[in-house]
DNA sequence: GTCTATATGGCGATAGAC
DNA sequence: GTCTATCGCCATATAGAC
């Protein structure tokens, strides 16, 4: 990106993040990658020894993207409304700068399950210490006594399916015009937050 | 299913949604699909000229699943909340039903955007027509003065995104444990329309 | 480290017997 | 209509020169 002359070892996974998060395992070639990268085939195997543990690699990167971000915003000291706020601008600023990885790990956990338990253990995110914030918030009187699960989960649904959806949203409801599809999901930063507040207030 | 000695003919048409469902066009192999039929893997070939063909079939059937019952509740003469309730409802049922077609869905679009430009036209479902019925419920008073847009896409992902992301909600939420997930789909019917209804009233 | 050439296996598709 | 056998291609992976 910024480094021109980066490695080739680097130069390899970036070109295989462009090529797997769009396409999925099953859809990519290893041929492609080399292309996206400018160098030969066999690199790929000198480098990493396997399509499946290059894929590994673009794997892990991809769960990371959506983890550490959201831990710090839930467990900070501000109240609830604002909490929201900011895991919604955030995530949806993190989507625009990803929008393959939510489909992509969606596709790829349903073809092996447990590529996720390993990406998930190393992240250190503990649920329950995330729900508890929201229970807090309940006994407080911050918002109406709801299940935790259902706030976090609505939340997640209304900023990742839109973009999970795009290609059907766009061709149905916008012309197929992707920039406006695309200052339309800009402004959800700030209709998801006012949804989800008028949602669960008391 | 009900008719255990079915033609060929729809015997493969099951097996081939079952196996394209789950794993998608460039995931499946057509020794799978025979296999699932208890067929020869020549016989595919002999009903349906190609696998892109078979795959267009199920990709049809896939669509299909989830047009006609929106735009009957929807365009319905009964209170705008209560059409959201029927909404959610028969939309989560269907979901239960099929609850890897909207992936599959989503998958193959990014795959070719073309395939679902035919698929739609025959439905003759009119994206309009349905915001409509929205605009008209503001300019009544019955609902906040909101983009239509939102409301139908909020509720599409309130509805959709916990069953696509199955796997990964009930590994991090609910230790695996399939069942207790499902029963936590199955309240939804009820909390999501609650989450919708509080979240866009006036 | 990087390349060309090639091995090896799998998959979609077809030919042809019955 | 259904089967067996096989073709031809393409993809992963490796061998070996430089």
């Amino acid at each position: 990106m910024t480094q021109e002359e980066t490695n080739t070892e680097e130069k390899i996974l970036e070109a295989a993040k462009n090529v797997f998060l769009k396409k999925g395992m099953a859809g990519s070639r290893m041929q492609e990658i080399a292309d996206e990268a400018n160098i030969n085939k066999s690199l790929l195997h000198y480098y990493y020894r396997s399509k499946e543990k290059l894929f590994l690699a673009v794997f892990r990167f991809a769960v990371k993207q959506f983890i550490p971000g959201i831990r710090d915003i839930i467990l900070s000291e501000k109240p609830i409304v604002r909490k929201i706020e900011m895991f919604v601008d955030s995530y949806i600023e993190i989507l625009f700068q990803h929008p393959f990885v939510p489909i992509f790990i969606i596709q790829e956990i349903q073809r092996d399950p447990d590529v996720l338990s390993g990406a998930l253990m190393e992240s250190g995110v503990d649920p329950q210490e995330i729900l508890q914030v929201f229970y807090d918030a309940i006994d407080r009187g911050e918002i109406r006594p709801i299940n935790p699960l259902e706030i976090m989960l609505n939340m997640l649904s209304l900023c990742i399916f839109p973009f999970a959806a795009k290609p059907v949203m766009q061709r149905v409801f916008f012309d197929n015009n992707e920039d406006a599809y695309m200052r339309f999901l800009e402004k959800r930063k700030k209709t998801v937050t006012e949804f989800m507040i008028k949602a669960i207030k008391p």
